[in-house]
DNA sequence: AGCGTCAGGGCAACCGTTTTCCTGATTTTC
DNA sequence: GAAAATCAGGAAAACGGTTGCCCTGACGCT
């Protein structure tokens, strides 16, 4: 019954397939391949013949022929982490159901790894490259004049001639805080990571200006430090301390909200009835293990690796797109800014 | 100045640098892969031409004469997750220092999915392969008689004759135990995952025996729950609504011991003092976000990953090994077990 | 001067598959 | 019934690179 691959001991060539089903190598790969004009007869001959060799055709042979490998790669510039897989998830599932292989190269922050992946790549001729990674601020291209697509998803290349998928950043924050004036809240505060880091700046200027937009103004500075629940909790007590009028926290990461919420609860003050908060990721292990769970922001990196790598497929079959593209967020509301049916006395 | 590969469009071959070098294709080859009999001259006079070129040697051409292709398949079984990065990130570092590529399979835990995806992987003709994945219980091999190597990472197949690297997780709980020993604890408890785990009984079998070598009881019955922080929090009440006289938690994981350091610091324990504590994972975001910073057993997954490609390499070159083998765990100590230089009384 | 030796490098086969071109054989058409 | 059209399948080139074999010419030796 249990048969599967089970035959396959040394793999057989398609002259042994065609030996078998006595003709040549030529009509047995029309007879495997659907072409030319084959008796049925024949042509279910040949089928049989492979069948019976778990014959698999040498892709190597194929392309050479070809001209295409059917293979992709795929270049994490900093380490493969939290943030690649989803994306790595997302490309391999659109390149996947495209027949694509995907070679995983992971260059770890460091250009000469880097280029030696893409020299790699190059000799094993991919139809194209996928560049993923986390940073701080757009990176330079991986280089010049290659002589196959590229896509950057994630990260953003510099060169604005290059096709780049990113998440709306800017749409994120909107979302959040649109969110929190739709449950009520007016005075909201913004806790995020360090300064330097691009999406910072962008989260906490769309914030801001949101909020400008229904006339308001925040309830207190923005605090910038670093991606931590450590630096969560710190704010939470920097809020508390200052005495700051606040009712809601938007904060630039699950982490720094997981923080804040603790801080918060342990000062006695109620997650949402007393502070609502709202968290940047949706990374799954936090917003869960975050008491009451978290409202989060979800950059559907899943969707960013997918379209990264469709707008490659079709760069490869020579409709390049060239620009940056920036894909929405989503908030997914959890009890943490669940307004409560009775607002009724605290506990 | 930054040149790189800018040159390089159209991808030029050997007889293109042979021309330009006025030498036959043969010779040319000779030149740049150091055989034959040349004259420095020459041989410097092509690979000045390669260079010239940006020449990358086509890597299917050349493995269809070699037949070997330095690529392996690392196939995920489950998605591509927590435990599997480590493991890709130290197999690809193996594989990467062996000049070999690595072909990425996500097969999300759906037979078909892994059986197309060895069927893609046999036509590609990789050298070897490698089966990653996180299960209850062992797994039955991809396949029989395939026509390359094999070898299982983290997971294990059930047919003892295939290779299997796996972490000692008995050696993981030992360790957990001696050290609560070595501090000094004694009523000691574990609190752990879903039984039907095959860790999860591993685990708690060695930890029973440890304390039973030194003719000690756990000091209350284990708890079996699930692999979450709300389990957790959920035990820890369990072991203060019991009453139990305990000294030292042993969780199944850090995601069970953060909840349990949670449950017990809101009851006023504190930890160490009161109780110390022990995780299983070595997860930085858990370890780090606990209360105090959490001691734990790492498994060393990304040394799991590095030996089964290593492993692989072996076999590939001749040397197969058979069996499983078990690699130690480390314990790595923080806060959760630092014993307090005075023990003063509590603030 | 003639022969042997050896370095240098060209030639061609080969890896496995696809595809074009071509040849017989069969069928259709007038 | 003969010419034309159609069909089935074979032969061979091509993809790009490697390698064993062989040829050529220069040099050394007697």
């Amino acid at each position: 019954m249990e048969e599967t691959l089970g035959n396959i001991v040394r793999p057989s060539t398609i002259s042994e397939v065609a030996a078998l089903a006595g003709v040549s190598t030529g009509t047995a790969s029309k007879a495997l391949n659907g072409r030319g004009s084959l008796r049925p007869e024949t042509r279910l001959r040949v089928q049989q013949a492979a069948e019976q060799l778990g014959f698999v055709a040498n892709a190597a042979a194929r392309s050479l022929h070809s001209g295409r490998t059917y293979t992709v790669g795929m270049i994490t510039t900093d380490s493969i982490g939290r943030f690649s897989i989803p994306l790595m998830i997302g490309a391999e599932d659109a390149l996947g159901a495209g027949q694509m292989s995907v070679f995983l190269c992971d260059a770890r922050d460091d250009p000469i790894r880097e280029q030696y992946y893409v020299r790699t790549l190059l000799s094993r001729k991919v139809d194209g490259i996928i560049v993923t990674g986390r940073r701080t601020q757009a990176r330079t291209p991986i280089s010049a004049d290659l002589p196959v697509p590229v896509v950057y998803a994630f990260i953003s290349s510099s060169d604005p001639q290059d096709c780049s998928v990113v998440p709306d950043e800017a749409d994120g924050a909107r979302r959040a805080i649109q969110h929190l004036l739709a449950i009520g809240r007016r005075r909201i505060v913004h806790v995020t990571g360090p300064e330097h880091h691009h999406s910072v700046t962008v989260r906490a200027t769309a914030a801001a200006e949101t909020l400008a937009a229904e006339g308001l103004e925040p309830a207190s500075t923005t605090l910038y430090g670093e991606w931590s629940e450590a630096w969560g909790r710190q704010a939470a007590g920097i809020l508390l301390s200052t005495g700051a009028d606040i009712d809601a926290v938007f904060c630039g990461s699950d982490q720094i909200a997981r923080g804040v919420a603790e801080g918060l609860r342990e000062a006695g003050r109620d997650i949402p009835r007393d502070v609502a908060l709202v968290g940047f990721d949706n990374w799954d292990v936090m917003v869960q293990g975050s008491r009451p769970a978290l409202t989060s922001i979800d950059m559907d990196l899943e969707g960013i690796g997918r379209t990264a790598a469709e707008l490659l497929l079709a760069a490869v079959n020579g409709d390049p797109v060239h620009g940056q593209r920036a894909l929405p967020c989503r908030l997914v509301p959890r009890a943490s800014t669940a307004v409560p049916a009775d607002p009724g006395p605290r506990k």
